[in-house]
DNA sequence: AATGTTACGTCAGCCTTGTTGACATTCCAA
DNA sequence: TTGGAATGTCAACAAGGCTGACGTAACATT
């Protein structure tokens, strides 16, 4: 146990610093975690696809003409585990590979107008929650809510995090 | 879209739920989740145990004798997906299952000293990192952080959340 | 020009963790 | 006594991680 009573310290109260305050957000996270992720799951599931096609989806809309070894990166996955998702999202026609112009051995990833269209649909399944528990929190809460979770996130993810937050 | 400019209603400043702003608390979910779960995997994978194990260890120590339909509900999994995580538990000396006393169908979960034990570790190694993102970000960013989490749940799960939240 | 390195793809095999379906057992309750 | 609830277990399957190995093309360096 580190705290486990009222504990002033350089005169301020840190009483939000207890195990059981800790243990509450753990919790919330789990919990809010899945229905981060429900609405999604349902729209995927009618096309036969997984949450690894969500975020490939994702972030090649976000950042168009990436590479493969890019969205690795950001992604944290091995490569056979990507391609995997990329055979599948290209075979379908959602996702374009065209070779790369400086460098001929990457290749840009791009989506198709039907990968645009379902991109469009995951998201904004997604931004209907978040905007409902945005709108129910309110503008600080909010702000506090994004300032704990980049304090959360791994240093080199947060930079991949705050390149991509402030447009590239 | 819905919203792309600035949009005053009710003469509020909704300037944080524009689509950007839901974008950005998308993305950090996903990657603070990883950081979320990245100390205990490390150490999960010392004993050969996953994700799901903890889950089961979490929340079998926060509610003592806990049935299995009830830990169900808490996990959101198959009793077979379930169960085969406990008979490992079980089989390993973490968990111990004691018939009910009143209805003795159903099995009263418990930790060993030996799970306690593995639980505690789990749990301060995700402590650790929390508490770190709680200091860095302040008292206010957290009551935030717990309020758009708490909103952004399932309702079925949100009352979960609240009862373990408020101590059953 | 030769050699090394990088980017990417792919095959094979393995693991965890989720799913469904089926079936047996036990035991409470009507 | 019988129906249904709680639990356990077997089998089969799928998604999506992983490692290791190998191949090819393209770029970089010497």
């Amino acid at each position: 146990m580190v705290q486990t009573g009222p504990n002033p310290s350089s005169g301020e109260n840190l009483l939000f610093l207890t195990d059981e305050q800790l243990r509450k957000g753990i919790e919330a996270m789990f919990f809010a975690y899945r229905g981060f992720t429900a609405d999604p799951d349902r729209i995927l599931e009618e096309y036969g696809y997984g949450r690894a096609h969500h975020r490939a989806l994702h972030f090649i809309n976000r950042s168009h003409a990436t590479t493969v070894n890019n969205l690795l990166a950001t992604l944290g996955v091995t490569k056979q585990s990507l391609n995997r998702v990329l055979r599948g999202l290209i075979a379908d026609g959602l996702v374009e590979a065209r070779v790369g112009r400086t460098d001929r051995r990457e290749r840009n990833l791009f989506l198709t107008d039907t990968g645009q269209e379902l991109e469009r649909q995951l998201a904004e399944a997604q931004r209907v929650r978040m905007r409902a528990a945005y709108r129910a929190a309110g503008p600080q809460a909010v702000a506090g809510f994004r300032q704990v979770l980049e304090a959360m996130m791994d240093d080199d993810i947060r930079n991949t995090y705050q390149s991509l937050r402030d447009g590239r």
